[in-house]
DNA sequence: CTCAGTGCAAAAGCTTTGCATAATA
DNA sequence: TATTATGCAAAGCTTTTGCACTGAG
């Protein structure tokens, strides 16, 4: 079986809604997402995707992520600053932490939903779907060299 | 005392730090920010801050929050999708409640910080400094409206 | 008087959209 | 063949920056 139609069957799997079409655009970018670790932004899954597929433009990347986002399949998290970040859904919950020095993103897991969920939809009457925590703070590295 | 001085006074107390300038811009945005009740973004605190003072620019707001930001006094909050939101720095801990289908974001007080704290940063050796909680779900109303 | 702060306009991101073309089902 | 998806370029938004002018200290 050859790479694409691998990656054809892979895709096929996950994007199976009425209307929609298996591209090789989002089969790529869908690879891209998987592979590249957490925490992309558009532009960085653009720059990975066209080292395979270089005439596949960012709008492309773009109306797939938010395709994507509709049918659950990724999650848009929300770091510091600027603009959005996108990972894999996670099976099991996990939240952030943003060093407020490097950037960098390091991953912690706490069943937090579980233990808060609870409290707040009975205080609050709100269904909760989601939660996303981040914590800032300063990894060991930055800590070290600011001695 | 005039308003303006009583404005002046309030504004002093916070903006003491060197080099500071207290200006009628600055007064009068931490004050709408103050009264606005919480979460508004540049462009709400603009047209508000415009209404006493319709030379003010929106430049001059976002350098205003920024300033503001590094001296600890308004808190950047992410909600779901676009831009940046402000609030004025809380002093008990609190999250938010982000509804999908409305927008309308609730606070819940929930002593995380604490009880997160000391796992993770034994555990990642992450010294946190700061924490948000956004979760998002759908609201009472909502919810009755679906039906 | 000096230097920080402001307004205005222009620039700089990131993201979305319109439209003709290409590709899937 | 009927639509859905793509690429490109242009537009849209939010946020930042340069510069001459104003105003606080």
């Amino acid at each position: 079986m050859s790479t694409r139609t691998k990656l054809f069957e892979d895709t096929r799997r996950v994007l199976n809604a009425p209307g929609l079409r298996i591209t090789n655009q989002r089969a790529l970018i869908l690879e891209v997402i998987r592979r590249g670790g957490r925490h992309l932004d558009a532009d960085e899954i653009h720059l990975r995707a066209r080292e395979k597929q270089p005439r596949l433009s960012l709008s492309t990347v773009y109306r797939t992520l938010q395709t994507l986002k509709k049918l659950g399949l990724v999650k848009e998290v929300h770091f510091d600053e600027e603009h959005h970040h996108y990972e894999v859904k996670p099976s099991a919950e996990h939240h952030h932490l943003v060093c407020l020095s490097c950037g960098r993103v390091v991953e912690f897991q706490y069943p937090l939903a579980r233990l808060v969920k609870r409290n707040v939809t009975e205080a609050k009457d709100f269904e909760i779907t989601g939660s996303e925590v981040r914590m800032t703070g300063y990894c060991l590295k930055c800590r070290q060299e600011r001695k």
